[in-house]
DNA sequence: TTGTAAGCGTTATCAC
DNA sequence: GTGATAACGCTTACAA
């Protein structure tokens, strides 16, 4: 490993000169260039990448904290973020928040130790706050979800409309009992989605029931059993509003011996391939991840001017064959 | 953001004193340590990662580069690679290789530039003789694929065992028009397993018609266009080996219209909900994930230690319904 | 145009 | 047990 003094050395030069020359430093008589360019070559001269950050003071690195790098939606924003990141010379440091909410500020912490030029998170505990003494050295940005206890940039979607747009749909298909499954309302896309999707009952001028609620379905195992009460009420369910699509995908076991008329909060592999095919409120993940890294970038290209904090995606229903038949007469 | 300086000013003592209290190096007065420990935490201290790191020359980083962050079977492995990074206080860079294996050595290369504490990678290119320069100064494990031109750890999968597997238990329905689909085959995976392929028949007596073998397969489009060469054939398949995941998923809307009996190398998500279900070769991404991080972390720890350069995990054949019926009289 | 000096924050070396 | 000094490789400020 060659380092600028062993070519200033073997150029005949000041290590300062083999870095201007580097650098492109149009101060540099063309023929010392030369000299030095031969010298860099015959070392086959790398800079040390570890150096050149440690002066500046800035890794250029985009941290990235989400909840699980192996689910697609999550993986999809990650590889937008990459892609945009290689493009400007930047590298990605990826990290799982996992599903314990409070580990989640240690983590982002040592991420953030490591001076990055910005971190995009889409969190998982209810309070950001911590990020609060970060927020004037690193260009924050939150994807998915909202920020709570810190004023952050932020690119979502409309989880209240599109929950809205997908139960007024089931809504149009005559259900009256609808089902609302999901992980856990206190993540604020469940919640959003919660409230559009009781705000569409509402105006259909349907009682909401709170006993139609089921949460805690992560996986197949707990989607089940989140849906064991839903299948015990007297009145149960015509059809299913699922909050995500983690949970939809759970559900898709119980869809196909059930028959429950389905709609999702976001697609998935396959959807479109199942039998029925489901009905999903499209969202759009690599947009978010292009938004959110290009947000980190103007940040540090322009870091007094001004943007708007929030952004939110629209998103728009995909129907599918899971909600073409229309509601058994009660 | 204090530094060891300023510390080291507030407790009276030199910077050097502060750097072993911090470090829990015993050899220091437990007075002095007292005081120097409420210094820390009067200024908050936190160490500066960038400094650390560039002193010793090495990042705590484990970079990962892989064809496609998003698809689920790279996303597992990076999670795994991740989970046990983490548990190592490492962090993880990830890489999307992309489609075009000419950008991987320059890709690779600008990874490598970090003082990676070392890399893992599922390459692109046929050739890694690019990384013969750095296998002294950084572990290089391969997963998935072996390499080609330089001599590294790999963690790969029974490429030919699988298919042979899958192509035989396809014989065992009766099946003797059997086709290949795929996406190229010059990748390594897809060489093995279209070796497995051939090697199953020729066992089976069935004589190998490269008609029946179609490359290509990337996604829905490429995968029908890749088929319709088969579909053409007067004598044409009555079952498909598919010879990795992505393919497989590419085919499910020809397989459910064609009524075609189909085999896929690598399960995904909601195969086993599809109408049919598909018959897949498991592979076990997380077991390849973790089994490449912990061989970093043993390269880093013993590098003197010697290790077995090629691990090879079984596969196993996991029947569902796509291959339940029996092949229809010729 | 080129070079010198100094410093980024941490830690290894070697005195004391 | 503690501290002064130097060093990691690069770049900014300033001098020549």
């Amino acid at each position: 490993m060659a380092t600028m003094r062993d070519v200033a050395a073997l150029a005949g030069v000041s290590a300062k000169t083999v870095s201007r020359v580097f650098n492109d430093d149009p101060h540099v008589r063309p023929e010392t260039k030369e000299r030095v360019d031969s010298a860099l070559r015959e070392l086959s001269y790398v800079p040390n990448t570890l150096a050149t950050t440690f002066r500046s003071g800035r890794a250029p690195v985009i941290g990235v904290a989400v909840p699980d790098i192996a689910d697609p939606f999550f993986g999809a924003i990650a590889k937008a973020i990459e892609t945009l990141a290689a493009q400007h010379d930047m590298s990605v440091v990826i990290t799982s928040l996992g599903d314990d909410g409070t580990r989640e500020p240690r983590i982002v912490q040592s991420l953030l130790r490591q001076a990055l030029s910005g971190l995009i998170i889409a969190p998982l505990s209810h309070d950001q706050s911590y990020l609060g003494s970060w927020t004037d050295r690193t260009p924050l940005v939150f994807v998915d979800r909202q920020p709570t206890g810190v004023l952050a940039d932020s690119f979502t979607e409309d989880d209240h409309a599109g929950a809205h747009q997908a139960t007024t749909h089931l809504v149009g298909h005559g259900h009256v009992r609808i089902g609302f499954v999901g992980d856990d309302a206190s993540i604020p896309t469940t919640s959003g989605r919660l409230a559009g999707y009781r705000a569409a009952l509402d105006e259909a001028g349907i009682e909401a029931d709170d006993d139609l609620v089921a949460l805690g379905a992560f996986d197949r195992a707990s989607a089940a059993a989140a849906c064991t009460a839903l299948a015990g009420l007297a009145d149960g369910p015509t059809a299913l509003f699922s909050s995500n699509a983690r949970a939809t995908m759970s559900l898709v076991p119980l869809i196909r011996t059930g028959g429950l008329t389905v709609a999702g909060f976001g697609d998935f592999p396959m959807a479109d391939m199942l039998t029925p095919a489901i009905t999903v409120v499209d969202q759009d993940p690599a947009a978010l991840g292009t938004l959110a890294a290009q947000r980190v970038l103007d940040r540090l290209a322009h870091p007094q001017r001004r943007y708007r904090r929030r952004t939110v995606l629209p998103v728009r229903l995909v129907e599918r064959e899971s909600c073409r038949s229309r509601a058994p007469r009660g």
